[in-house]
DNA sequence: AAACTCCCCAACCGCTTTCAT
DNA sequence: TATGAAAGCGGTTGGGGAGTT
């Protein structure tokens, strides 16, 4: 029945990796791709699990990881897209190339929450502090640059597609700060899930 | 210079989903 | 179809560096 374990939990090593741990990593997916995690840790030497293989490759040394500071585009699609999928890291950070769905929670979490939450923001709901409205899906946007112009888009990675229809645009501005765009939108979940 | 606090982020934990048997 | 492990994901933690007293 099933499939047999992973590793030997009581061999394996924890906490941060080592430079000679990583380079085994990068040598053996270089070789081999990525291929199984499972037997990875064995296949490379390693005395680590898979689980930690994975994560140190996806979200450490892969080639393609753009790592260094957020560009202010980069924040406002994320905060877009937040607005739109919630903590849905991982589709989230399918929509950002180079960056991972740890670094984009990381980020998130110490930088971009304070700064919504100085525009008076509330980071979870997206809506206004002092205007709470439990009926509404709205996403507050800094300016109009930013891809919502049209009426329907998809969010979608390999596996799942969401429909998200703007039902209502409203503007608001006191002069002082930039206009607000507030846009309401129905969420319609993936065909299999209706 | 030492002690303390704060912040960042890599890594772990535990849960859910996917998939092999 | 049922079962259970692997893979994937989001929440959380803890070590260490930076800043402050």
């Amino acid at each position: 029945m099933g499939r047999s374990p992973c590793c030997e939990k009581e061999h394996t090593n924890k906490g941060a990796w080592t430079k000679e741990e990583d380079e085994r990593l990068i040598n053996h997916i270089k070789l081999h791709g990525e291929g199984c995690w499972r037997s990875l840790p064995k296949a490379a030497g390693l005395f680590r699990c898979g689980k930690s293989c994975r994560l140190r490759w996806i979200n450490y040394l892969r080639p393609d990881l753009k790592r260094g500071n957020f560009s202010q585009e980069e924040d406002e699609l994320i905060i877009n897209l937040h607005g739109l999928l919630g903590n849905k890291w991982s589709l989230i950070a399918g929509r950002l190339a180079g960056r991972t769905d740890n670094e984009i929670k990381n980020y998130w979490n110490t930088h971009i929450k304070r700064k919504l939450i100085s525009r008076g923001i509330d980071p979870q709901t997206h809506r206004h502090l002092n205007n709470q409205n439990p009926n509404i899906v709205a996403m507050q946007l800094q300016t109009l640059d930013h891809g919502f112009k049209e009426e329907e888009h998809n969010y979608s990675n390999c596996s799942t597609t969401a429909t998200a229809t703007a039902t209502a645009v409203t503007v608001t501005q006191d002069f002082s700060h930039p206009p607000q765009i507030n846009l309401e939108l129905s969420i319609r979940p993936p065909h299999h899930l209706m």
